[in-house]
DNA sequence: GCGACAG
DNA sequence: ATCTTGTCGC
């Protein structure tokens, strides 16, 4: 396994090649969603990949892939844990999406480069973060309407790590920011499109949803 | 030294 | 992340 000093020197090295603006052609047809899910009991994980039909949010594709958890969870090096299933997932499908909204931060990381970044060079892939937590940042107070934003700043060298946004009025906000190739703009705006009539971004709900469903298969069978 | 800390 | 259904409040 990877040492954490390793780890942090991969992650030094690949964020040079984050690219942070839209470099991709042609309209968002598939957006894909990721999400990891964990069992209590025991070390398995279980990554799911879902692909939806951009404008009708249509399920077109899943794939899943469970095992045992590669990494420890420490903040700052979660892609290293979570990596590993959805890229095993991520191989499996039959459609290449157009971007992924990953549940996790991409540049709002102490190192800029979180889950979305490595996930989007790993893959040559537009990625988005949307994130439920703050990592590090500060923002303001919001508006209290759906698609109210604000700066996300790293006070210390007065980056904007991204937007603060809100999805639902009246209801806690996301953290959206760049994963790779894409801007934070057309990120916010994909995810304010994705997140209709809920908090969260679908593509991440049907990304929850399936990988804690072949988890659950996984440990039935064990 | 102390607090903060994606899932 | 996980413990966890019904219940309180707008």
């Amino acid at each position: 396994m990877l040492t954490e000093p390793q780890a942090v020197a991969l992650q030094q090295q690949l964020r040079q090649r984050v690219v942070p603006e839209d470099a991709f052609v042609g309209p968002i047809r598939i957006v894909a969603g990721a999400d990891v899910e964990y069992d209590k009991h025991s070390d398995l994980i279980a990554g799911a990949i879902v692909l939806l039909d951009a404008d009708t949010k249509t399920v077109l594709e899943v794939a899943t892939h469970v095992m045992k958890a590669p990494f420890p969870y420490i903040p700052g090096l979660f892609s290293f844990r979570e990596m590993p299933p959805l890229l095993a997932a991520f191989r499996q499908l039959q459609h290449r999406p157009d971007v992924l909204i990953c549940d996790g931060h991409g540049l709002a990381h102490p190192r800029r480069f979180g889950l979305a970044c490595h996930l989007g060079v790993e893959l040559d892939l537009p990625t988005i973060g949307c994130g439920k937590t703050r990592l590090l940042g500060q923002y303001p107070d919001l508006a209290p309407e759906r698609g109210a934003t604000a700066p996300l700043t790293d006070e210390a060298t007065d980056e904007v790590l991204g937007l603060v946004v809100r999805t639902q009025t009246g209801i806690n906000p996301v953290f959206v920011s760049v994963g790779h190739r894409i801007s934070l703009a057309s990120a916010t705006a994909l995810v304010l499109a994705m997140s209709e009539a809920v908090r969260l971004p679908e593509t991440t709900r049907q990304a929850d949803a399936h990988a804690r469903q072949a988890l659950l298969a996984a440990l039935q069978q064990q």
